[in-house]
DNA sequence: ATGAGCTAGCTTTTT
DNA sequence: GCTAGCTCAT
């Protein structure tokens, strides 16, 4: 007897998603309509109903944690029969199982390193630099997104085609065919090239395409409307043979462009797989009748959306709050007692602050330092962006992949050996003019006596060093846990950290430990790497109760039941430059982000604005946002200084001592203890 | 080879 | 106002 339970729970539209298995099928799904219990029950189904075996679903999100979150769903369902989703990841991840296979046909190793944009941009610099570019007229980072967006529209620098307008593309190209050519030099990729490489494999060697087109009966993809132009193709290629495609998205919570995601795949969908099957889900369990028309009302002021409209059965709860302050300080201030309010009825871990721009953080991290209500900032800096992280990431890297020259030289003067600018140029010399990597070039300089002897000194026990490291993992089998601490202490690293006693180099300490500990997760060394490569951070348990704050981008796919949402004034939100930059294009999806952030909300929005603000060094003054007379009045209730008289008797009123007391050190290491700790 | 001193730029950041 | 990144001096 099939156990059919998981459609019970579906409601109608739900239910049909679920039940519509074959062909191309797109699912919009509103914000809080349930679209990934759509997802899971799906893929359940098809397994259930013997569809499909686990390893011929390809399930497809954009983040780590939605794959995560698919999986355990997925798990909860099915229980054992849910081993074997081979295919459930990232378009990175899956592209890289799949690219390690057929390495060598774009001319790669397959234990090839994944840089990041960090590498990326360091790469570019050495490029420049060697081509005696200046970097002040055409910066490595103008550099590296024409970079990214040539290969999100895929093309490979012999595919570039040019506008004739722009003369500086043709430096561009001539600097993006050095980079790609260096890249497979150094037996590397960037995350573009993960899923460029994938398609440019399957155009060129139509058996490969065809094993897997065929392997994969069913294809889902969580969040359509963030896909860029590379992934659609990558799509259909893999969706060739069996057409089995089902995407879910929503149009209006793309907010993604920035990064070359391109709504049009959302909206023509249609057009690309014939037959497509359009679904609906419009009906909100997340939010309550106030929060939702607000929302639903704010994103109608946009033009290019598909259009649907949310409803709920649930109760209308309170209004929407709308509050205007004088001063960022006063928000602050209140929200942080109406945060102590709420408190009362919701977890601190419920409630969040949802900011445009991650610097407006600052001002509740402030209050919330002095009034002691705990806080953690989510974003920011990345776990495995640290640079002390990176350190030993490049260390693993040299020793695990001897071409990466951008880890080698990462590492090579890190801790001091003495080995400075100028030797570090005529290794890079001479490995350019003998086409060898920077090793092997230190390697040949040693042998024939041209490094400063104080100089030497260093880099040979370096050298030697990799040599042992490499020994200690390939013939004595030594676990890669223990490996990077044998490297830690043999390098001099974990000395240098120790020597240099201040707050900064203790929590560098405290992040090894913990990346020590988080390896332990992994097999061997070569699965922790490709984590690392295209993962950004360890899953931390939201430990104790703390509010959340953090960018509406990053809140994404959450929920809170108390959201605040301050700083609507025009020029921050909608930013400055989008509108700028974009035109209505740029507006819109700021309107996006809007509806975004207020539908994050359960049962309590709060939407503030100031008329006072710090920003850039200058008080300025500001008006409320747009947006705000969007709202819909009726669902809204208002705090008194919209009344005339009250902004008649602001006075301006800086608060000098509080000033004093945040630039003093104590409040400064305070402040770097609790951002550490979070 | 390190640090003081100056300048430019300052949105978001799934991988 | 802050800070990253660079230059120039020691």
């Amino acid at each position: 007897m099939l156990n059919l339970e998981y459609l019970n729970d579906l409601n109608e539209a739900q239910n049909e998603a679920v039940s519509h298995i074959d062909g191309p099928l797109l699912i919009v799904a509103g914000a809080g309509s349930g679209k990934t219990k759509v997802l899971t029950s799906r893929i359940a189904h098809m397994i259930k109903q013997k569809k499909a075996f686990p390893n011929q679903i390809l399930a497809v999100t954009f983040t780590n944690k939605a794959a995560r979150e698919m999986q355990n769903r997925v798990s909860k369902i099915l229980g054992r029969e849910a081993i074997g989703m081979t295919w459930l990841g990232t378009f990175h991840s899956i592209s890289a199982k799949i690219l390690r296979k057929h390495a060598q046909a774009v001319g790669l190793k397959s234990n090839f390193s994944i840089i990041d944009q960090d590498d990326q941009l360091r790469l570019i610099k050495n490029i420049s630099k060697a081509e005696n570019i200046d970097t002040k007229k055409i910066s490595p980072n103008v550099i590296q997104s024409i970079i990214d967006r040539w290969k999100n529209k895929g093309w490979y620098p012999d595919d570039v085609i040019l506008r004739k307008r722009d003369p500086l593309e043709k430096s561009f190209l001539e600097i993006y065919k050095i980079y790609q050519s260096k890249l497979i030099d150094l037996n590397s990729t960037d995350f573009g090239d993960l899923i460029l490489h994938c398609v440019k494999i399957f155009e060129r060697n139509k058996d490969i395409s065809e094993i897997y087109s065929r392997n994969f009966k069913y294809i889902l993809v969580d969040e359509y409307q963030d896909t860029n132009h590379i992934q659609s193709k990558w799509l259909l290629h893999l969706a060739k043979y069996h057409k089995n495609i089902s995407c879910v998205g929503d149009d209006d919570q793309s907010i993604y462009s920035w990064r070359g995601a391109e709504i049009k795949n959302f909206l023509e969908f249609d057009k690309t797989y014939e037959n497509t099957k359009i679904i609906r889900l419009e009906k909100n369990y997340r939010s309550t009748q106030n929060i939702l028309s607000v929302a639903s009302k704010l994103i109608e002021n946009n033009q290019s959306r598909v259009g649907k409209k949310l409803f709920t059965n649930g109760e209308s709860g309170d209004l929407v709050s709308l509050n205007c302050y004088r001063s960022v300080k006063d928000e602050a201030t209140d929200i942080s007692d109406k945060i102590e309010e709420y408190k009362k009825d919701f977890s601190l871990n419920n409630m969040a602050i949802l900011v445009r721009a991650i610097f407006q953080t600052r001002e509740f991290e402030e209050r919330f330092l002095k009034i002691g209500i705990p806080y953690r900032i989510i974003g920011g800096i990345k776990f495995y962006e640290r640079a002390e992280i990176k350190d030993c990431i490049a260390y693993l890297r040299v020793t695990y992949q001897d071409q990466d020259d951008l880890s080698f030289e990462r590492i090579i003067n890190v801790p001091k050996r003495s080995i400075g600018e100028t030797s570090l140029k005529q290794i890079i010399e001479f490995a350019k003019k003998n086409k060898v990597t920077l090793e092997v070039s230190a390697r040949r300089l040693i042998e024939k006596n041209e490094i400063k002897p104080k100089t030497k000194l260093g880099l040979v026990s370096l050298l030697n060093q990799f040599e042992k490291w490499r020994d200690d993992l390939k013939n004595k089998k030594i676990g890669h846990v223990k490996l990077l601490q044998i490297i830690l202490d043999e390098s001099g690293y974990s000395n240098m950290l120790k020597n240099k006693k201040d707050l900064e180099n203790e929590n560098r300490i405290e992040n090894i430990k913990e990346l020590l500990s988080a390896m332990k997760e992994f097999d061997n060394l070569e699965s922790f790497l490709e984590h690392v490569s295209l993962a950004t951070s360890i899953d931390k348990n939201w430990e104790g109760e703390k509010i959340n704050l953090m960018s509406m981008h990053a809140s994404k796919g959450l929920e809170f039941d108390v959201v605040f949402l301050p700083g609507w004034e025009e020029g921050l939100f909608p930013h400055q430059k989008s509108i700028e930059e974009k035109g209505e294009k740029g507006l819109e999806e700021e309107r996006r982000l809007a509806y975004v952030g207020i539908t994050r909300a359960k049962k309590i929005a709060n939407i503030s604005f100031a008329m006072n603000r710090f920003y850039q060094g200058d008080w300025i003054d500001c008006i409320a946002s747009r947006f705000i007379d969007e709202l819909p009045e009726e669902n809204l209730k208002k705090n008194n200084y919209f009344k005339e008289d009250q902004i008649d008797d602001f006075e301006f009123n800086q608060d000098v001592e509080f000033e004093s007391e945040i630039q003093s050190p104590g409040w400064k290491r305070y402040q770097k203890k609790l951002k550490s700790n979070q």
